[in-house]
DNA sequence: TTAGATGCAAATAGTTTGCATTTGT
DNA sequence: ACAAATGCAAACTATTTGCATCTAA
C-alpha cells in the first residue's frame, strides 16, 4: 500500500476502521460504477475482481460507508432493495421520475448555506447531505 | 363514503386508483402515527385497526403511495427495511444521525425557488422532494 | 501482538406472487 | 357490469448471524 490513499479510504482510516482488501474493493467497485448501484451490482463487481471476498463482507462495507456518509442508500424505482449513491463531496442531488423512475442528477444548489445554519441553530455537526425531487421528467410529461 | 375527502384520497382517485378500504386504512396509519413508520409498524397498525387486510394489500398500498409522491421510503439507521415518510405538502426535510440514527426534522428551506428553477431548465414536472442531512446530533457530538 | 475484520453457509425475515374472490365506480 | 383490487399462504430472495480464522496496524 505505498500509493496515496484516496480521500475515501483516508475517511475509514480517520474513524478507526482498518482498510481491508474487502473495504478497499467495494470502495472500488463503488467509484468505477459512477456510485448509483444496487446490492446486486456491487456484490456482483466485487466477485468479478476477486472471487474470495464474501457476500457478508460486501453487506458490512456498504454499512460502513453509510454509517461514514460516504454512501447513502436510496429508493429508486419499486424495487425493494435501496440504491447506493456515492455522496461525492458529501453531498448528492437529482430527479427521480415517478414514472419511468430515471434518475436525473443536478448540480449544487447553495444548501451549504442552509446547513451551516442548521449547524448553529440545532448544535448538530452535518456531513453530508441528500436532496431528492420527485415528479415527471420530459418524456413522461409529454406522454401524459 | 359521503364525509369529504382527505387531499391525499382525492389524489388517489385523480389518478385513477379506486379508494378501497385497504388503501384508506394504510393512508390513516400513517397519518396517525405521524408518516415516520417502518413497514413493520404500518402493517402492526393496519392489523390492529382491522385483522382481516392481508399484508400483500399493505405493501401494494405503500408502493401506490410512493408512485403518487404521497410517501417516500427512506434508510433510516442500518436496518435493510425502509421508513415510510409522509410528504405532507410534497417535501419533507430531516437531519439523521448518523451514530445514534435519531431524525431531527425542520422547517422548510426556500426549496420551492430551486424547485421552479430546475422544472425552467430541465422541463420536467416536480410534484415533491426530501432534504436529508446526515450527520452528528448534539448529544453524540459532545460523547465523540 | 491483537483487536478488528473476514469468509463461509445456514438461518432469518421481509416482500412478492398467483389466483380465486370481492369490491369500488 | 367489470376492471381493479383483495386476501391468502406459499415461494422467494436479499440480508444477517455465529464462529473459527486471518490480517492490518
Amino acid at each position: 500500500m505505498s500509493e496515496a490513499l484516496s480521500t475515501r479510504a483516508r475517511r475509514l482510516l480517520d474513524a478507526g476502521h482498518k482498510l481491508t482488501h474487502a473495504r478497499l474493493t467495494v470502495l472500488r467497485v463503488l467509484e468505477d460504477g459512477g456510485g448509483h448501484m444496487t446490492s446486486a451490482e456491487v456484490l456482483d463487481g466485487v466477485s468479478r475482481l476477486d472471487t474470495a471476498i464474501g457476500r457478508a463482507s460486501v453487506f458490512r462495507a456498504l454499512d460502513l460507508l453509510t454509517e461514514l456518509s460516504i454512501i447513502r442508500p436510496t429508493y429508486i424505482g419499486t424495487s425493494m432493495t435501496p440504491t447506493y449513491v456515492l455522496l461525492p463531496d458529501g453531498h448528492h442531488h437529482h430527479i427521480i421520475c415517478t414514472h419511468c423512475h430515471r434518475v436525473i442528477e443536478f448540480e449544487d444548489c447553495g444548501l451549504e448555506q442552509i446547513s451551516a445554519e442548521l449547524e448553529a441553530r440545532l448544535h448538530v455537526k452535518l456531513s453530508g447531505h441528500l436532496l431528492e425531487f420527485y415528479g415527471l421528467c420530459e418524456a413522461c410529461l409529454k406522454a401524459s
